[in-house]
RNA sequence: GGGCCCGUAGCUCAACUGGCAGAGCAGCAGACUCUUAAUCUGUUGGUUGAAGGUUCGAUUCCUUCCGGGCUCACCA
């Protein structure tokens, strides 16, 4: 601070605007030249700094609230005016103020304690002296405790009558404006608190984000499940197709990878005999970042020795028109323009009939496809499978077999129709390398994905519990490895090594949770759903300052 | 990484074909004892994201960079 005083800033800064038509820039003088954020930032502080002067505790440990606001309006929000003045209920509440009407000798202040709001009334012959002094001096933003009695005003607006006013803390910088509230997805993301502070419903997004969780772990502890928490840094990311983040311990001088998935060590904990278990945490993929994808996200996986496939999937019915009941209070919810219904039970699509139908209609109109209409049996040959792809206008590499490229073809045809849940079924096995087959079809695994909003919520397999074959499956990663597929999966002999104790019949299924709560809370970004989403750092200094280097 | 778009006061937004950078809210000063986007009067606040270039003159046109959004590719 170059100003001896905040107020001699105040004072000074008045005559700013003037001084700078007049002056040549050269002329400037550092020291007044002030920001509109860096004024009103010193105008409170001024403000403050009265306060101090008056005996005011500026930064206060404690008060003693007899309520919260949102309990006052549920108990309070009934009673009609007359009920209320027949009572007259003392309270002591605090808050943050998000408005404030004066009208001279009488105000009136908006208090929130976050969720609901609550209107005081504040007369100056109403409340005592030191109130009255800290009263004048209170800004939009600050925190402050009330004292007082519960009434309705005239116009019914259930208000709290203040005798008494307590400072609890500044607000120091202006905030965004009470109408428009604050839009800039930028800074609703980078400074969270403010967008928490002005846009209840961003805090109405996480606030389901949390009813979500929760009501998965009532749903699974209910069926006996127990929650269990796993490495996230792993010697070796394995579970999933991706590319990891690497990290190092100094002690013991090793690299360590940020999981990609629990999947391998879950399954691990199902040999050592927890049948039914599950964990909800972080996974990080150093992957792309999109509407979709953020590099950190929420994952439920669950494994239940005994149970398939197909068990899963109606498992997964029950579970989310559950979860959708505990968080919208019914089955269904808006999507854009769409209402999706998580009433069971969901459609299904078998991959290949799907991708093949799909395939022979898109193709029905291009002119140069002549081999008619296209079967499952066609998506199985790799020639064939290749011809479609390519009359579709996919890239067909190398090293793809069949499978692989059939689920391009899925994926191209179906993924951003499949708005309402939907089952999608019997992967091949060329992309699922953990996945058990099917017995009386080599090349197709009991897998499935959910999809619903237009994008992938869940994946769930009977899981391959044959050591052997599930060898084999590496083996085939590492040759896409060796072919540079960087998201191959790799050889995991631990793993191997617990299969052979003997992994019951197991179905193992994933859960995206930011994306099912993208669907709940009517998000169109992942960014929406994540209380800190990564963006790319931005200090406020750098921001202001040069922007000069950096990378490429 | 490719394509398209955006960046102006604390916030929300204007500024015609290149011609003195504006409004509302917030803030400051004043009036007002039941308002609720309170109202009324006056008023402060800007290196127009940054750096170059073209031009007599750039918020506007060009280049590069920084940050963001959408989208495609990759993935969940």
């Amino acid at each position: 601070m170059r100003c001896g005083s905040s107020t001699a800033c105040s004072t000074r800064s008045i005559a700013t605007g003037r001084l700078r038509r007049r002056l040549a820039p050269t002329q400037w003088i550092d020291g007044i030249l002030m920001s509109s954020e860096k004024e009103q930032a010193a105008q409170r502080q001024a403000k403050l700094d009265e306060l101090l002067a008056l005996g005011v505790a500026p930064y206060p440990s404690r008060f003693g609230r007899t309520i919260d606001i949102t309990a006052l309006i549920e108990r309070y929000g009934a009673q009609t005016g007359e009920e209320l003045e027949a009572e007259r209920p003392s309270v002591t509440v605090a808050g943050r103020i998000l408005g404030i009407r004066s009208f001279g000798k009488a105000s009136f202040l908006v208090l929130s304690d976050g969720r609901e709001r609550v209107q005081v009334y504040v007369r100056a012959d109403s409340v005592d002296a030191a109130s009255l002094e800290i009263f004048r001096r209170l800004d939009f933003g600050d925190h402050v405790g009330v004292e007082g009695r519960v009434f309705r005003t005239r116009t019914n607006e259930l208000s709290i009558w203040a005798s008494r006013l307590e400072f609890l803390a500044k607000c120091r910088l202006p905030l965004p404006e009470k109408w428009h509230g604050l839009t800039d997805v930028e800074v609703r993301y980078r400074q969270r608190y403010l967008d928490l502070i002005v846009n209840p419903a961003s805090r109405r997004v996480f606030e389901a984000r949390a009813r979500t969780v929760a009501a998965i772990r009532q749903f699974l502890n209910g069926r006996g499940f127990l929650e269990v928490e796993t490495p996230m840094m792993q010697p070796m990311a394995g579970g999933a197709l991706a590319r990891p983040f690497i990290t190092h311990h100094n002690a013991l001088d090793i690299d360590l990878y940020l999981r990609i998935a629990p999947e391998l060590y879950l399954k691990r904990l199902t040999v050592g005999g927890f049948e039914k278990v599950y964990e909800i945490n972080r996974n990080f993929r150093n992957e792309g970042i999109s509407t979709q994808h953020n590099p950190e996200f929420t994952m439920l996986e669950f494994y239940e020795a005994y149970v398939d496939y197909e068990h899963l999937m109606q498992m997964t019915e029950e579970m989310l028109s559950h979860v959708a009941a505990q968080v919208t209070g019914g089955s269904d919810t808006p999507w854009g323009d769409h209402i999706v219904s998580f009433a069971p039970p969901y459609r299904r699509l078998s991959l290949r009939d799907a991708a093949a139908e799909a395939a022979s209609q898109r193709l029905a109109s291009v002119p140069s496809w002549r081999e008619g209409t296209v079967t499952a049996t066609d998506l199985r040959d790799r020639s064939r499978a290749e011809a479609v792809a390519r009359a579709l206008g996919l890239e067909v590499e190398p090293g793809h077999g069949a499978g692989r490229i059939a689920t391009t073809i899925f994926e191209a045809l179906w993924e951003a129709d499949l708005v309402q849940p939907t089952f999608v079924y019997d992967f091949p096995t060329e992309v699922s390398p953990l996945s058990k087959q099917k017995a009386d079809d080599p090349d197709t695994v009991e897998r499935f994905e959910l999809y619903a909003g237009g994008f992938e919520v869940a994946n769930g397999f009977s899981e391959l519990n044959d050591p052997v074959e599930q060898r084999a499956r590496f083996e085939a990663q590492l040759r896409d490895r060796a072919a540079g597929d960087a998201e191959a999966h790799q050889m995991d002999e631990d793993y191997i090594r617990a299969l052979e104790y003997g992994l019951p019949p197991t179905g193992g299924e994933g859960i995206g949770i930011d994306r099912l709560v993208m669907l709940l809370t009517n998000s169109p970004s992942i960014r929406d759903v994540i209380l800190f989403p990564l963006m790319r750092p931005r200090t406020l200094e750098a921001a202001t300052a040069d922007d000069d280097g950096g990378d490429a």
